[in-house]
RNA sequence: GGCCUCAUCGUCUAGCGGCUAGGACAUCAGGUUCUCAUCCUGGAAACAGGGGUCCGAUUCCCCUUGAGGCUACCA
């Protein structure tokens, strides 16, 4: 029997939630899901200088608002976590809680544990105490740059400090680091779940600093005794980290543990293909959530980048479940992929779509209270049903939520402002367009309330319309809109009702004279 | 500079020795239509270059070129 598959994903709480990032989580889910196994989130906040306020919670509420459940870690609130594993409180940040058998899920929880693991290292060879200081290290690198070599430590302090004056020096409380030992002229060689085989040689490779002198661990100690110790089975993360996979293969061969498989996902990039970046547009999920996307068409785009279910398969759009189902490490792509934001918008269109008018409403409302023209409108266009009616319209002409109502403000305006050519259908006198204006105005007038419904208006205008249907329509879809493109004039009198429609038209043949 | 990785239309990609190199987004043209959007039809658009291997390379190997990542007491 193989071991239950058991992933990780593993932020640190620098920043708010990287669509990279996001996409990392989202192949950890589908990974552990798709095999049955556990998914586990990690902190890794062994960085003191980076930590941002707020980080660690948005980070789990994004995971949270997207639905990428998992069964151990840092939760917010009990409420998150989807198990009877009892919690307790995080001993570092207030209000965080955390479940699961392998607590503490946060790195600068256990800080005692990296400086056992650091010290057998030294005991057995394979790591050394180092006091060199920063400016002595800063000056080597930099007339090794001189040289045109490349930046390594010296190794100083493993050839030069005897067993004495180590022992002095940590007496004395002197500031040290442990740095690891690389062996010389090997060959490490891994078998990676994307890229296959990779090698690197063991002299290009640096001293990695294990232990930092204010006693937090780095990534490269911090992460390999974590995944080890909460049995994680397959470590997926950015390429970004594959020049580092030697030294992590190192230590777990000096711990003289198992190795986990390893899968380096391709970056996601800029338009100009470099590492996706703020500067180049928005970066953080939440910035997308702002701008009314919904989840499943980030989920959706985002998988899409990087892998997709191959063998002849034209689908495009999948919802999470099916992620699950179809998703293969064997066939997530080796190069980056740009985020392109066009297939986005194209994507959640049809995720709009497929939502019910009242789901739209509530997802769309807030979008709406933002909006100047939507502050500034009466109260009876604020209302459900009269939203509703807009939004109704609007579905097939929205990528993304916060353009709501955008194109379409004249529904919310009081008085509209237009020049009276507007209303012209190509050539026609003024006369004969203030007759088809009034030809309207009495049809409308004598439609009931009641009978105020999209098809009926339809059917009655085109009923009268006959052949030349833009001499009648084009006038009175621009009394309504007082714009040049807009919904069907059908739609626009339904929505703005009986009463505001004829007020409009009105205002138009007075206009025509 | 060194190391590592990557390379099919503008973008996301299918392809795993023999295909008119397929799809999607975007784009262009037409249709539907009062305008816009939707929708339908069609078009343009790619194997970075050079060597091999092979009867035959987009596909396998090598080189070149290009791109990216890493090169911190950051992750």
């Amino acid at each position: 029997m193989d071991k239950k598959v058991r992933v990780r994903f593993a932020p640190s709480p620098t920043g708010f939630m990287h669509v990279g990032n996001f996409r990392s989580a989202l192949y950890d889910y589908l990974f552990a899901k798709k095999n049955g196994g556990d998914f586990v989130l990690r902190i890794e906040d062994t960085d003191q200088k980076r930590f941002v306020p707020g980080a660690l919670e948005s980070l789990i509420n994004v995971l949270d608002w997207a639905g990428l459940r998992y069964d151990e870690g840092v939760f917010q609130s009990a409420g998150i976590k989807n198990d009877k594993i009892p919690t307790t409180e995080s001993k570092n940040y207030p209000g965080i809680l955390e479940a699961g058998e392998f607590e503490p899920y946060i790195q600068s929880e256990k800080l005692e544990i990296y400086k056992k693991y650091a010290d057998q290292l030294v005991k057995s060879g394979h790591a050394y105490y180092c006091f060199c200081e920063p400016e002595r290290l800063e000056k080597m690198r930099a007339d090794q740059t001189v040289e045109k070599k490349a930046p390594m430590y010296d190794r100083y302090c493993l050839h030069n400090v005897s067993e004495e004056e180590i022992n002095k020096n940590l007496k004395n409380s002197c500031s040290y680091t442990i740095r690891m030992k690389m062996p010389e002229g090997e060959m490490i060689e891994a078998d990676d779940l994307v890229r296959g085989k990779v090698s690197f040689k063991t002299d290009l490779i640096d001293d990695q600093i294990l232990m930092k002198s204010d006693g937090f661990p780095t990534y490269h100690l911090a992460n390999v005794i974590d995944d080890h110790e909460m049995g994680i089975t397959h470590v997926i993360r950015g390429e970004e980290w594959l020049p580092s996979l030697p030294k992590h293969i190192l230590l777990y061969r000096y711990f003289d543990w198992e190795l986990p498989k390893f899968a380096h996902l391709p970056l996601l990039l800029n338009p100009d293909k470099t590492k996706l970046s703020k500067r180049q547009g928005d970066v953080a999920v939440e910035d997308y959530i702002k701008k009314g996307y919904l989840k499943e068409a980030i989920i959706n785009f985002v998988a899409l980048l990087g892998w997709n279910p191959g063998a002849g398969e034209t689908q495009e759009i999948f919802s999470l479940d099916e992620l699950v189902q179809r998703f293969e490490l064997e066939k997530v792509h080796k190069a980056g992929a740009v985020f392109d934001l066009k297939k986005l918008d194209w994507i959640n269109a049809e995720y709009i779509k497929k939502l019910s008018i009242d789901e739209l409403y509530e997802k769309a409302l807030p979008f709406f209270e933002q909006k100047e023209f939507f502050i500034q409108a009466g109260a009876e266009k604020k209302s459900p049903e009269f939203l509703k009616r807009v939004l109704t319209v609007e579905f097939d002409r929205l990528p993304k939520l916060s353009d709501v109502g955008e194109n379409n403000q004249f529904f919310f305006a009081t008085d509209l402002n237009y020049d009276k050519s507007l209303l012209r259908w190509k050539e026609m006198t003024d006369e004969y367009l203030k007759k088809n204006l009034e030809k309207v105005q009495e049809l409308l007038g004598n439609i009931s309330e009641d009978e105020w419904s999209r098809e009926n208006l339809e059917a009655k205008l085109l009923a009268v319309a006959g052949e030349k249907r833009g001499e009648l329509l084009w006038p009175l879809r621009a009394a309504l809109t007082g714009t040049q493109k807009s919904p069907s004039p059908f739609e626009v009198a339904w929505v703005l009702g009986k009463t505001e429609s004829l007020r409009r038209i009105e205002k138009a043949v007075s206009l025509v004279v």
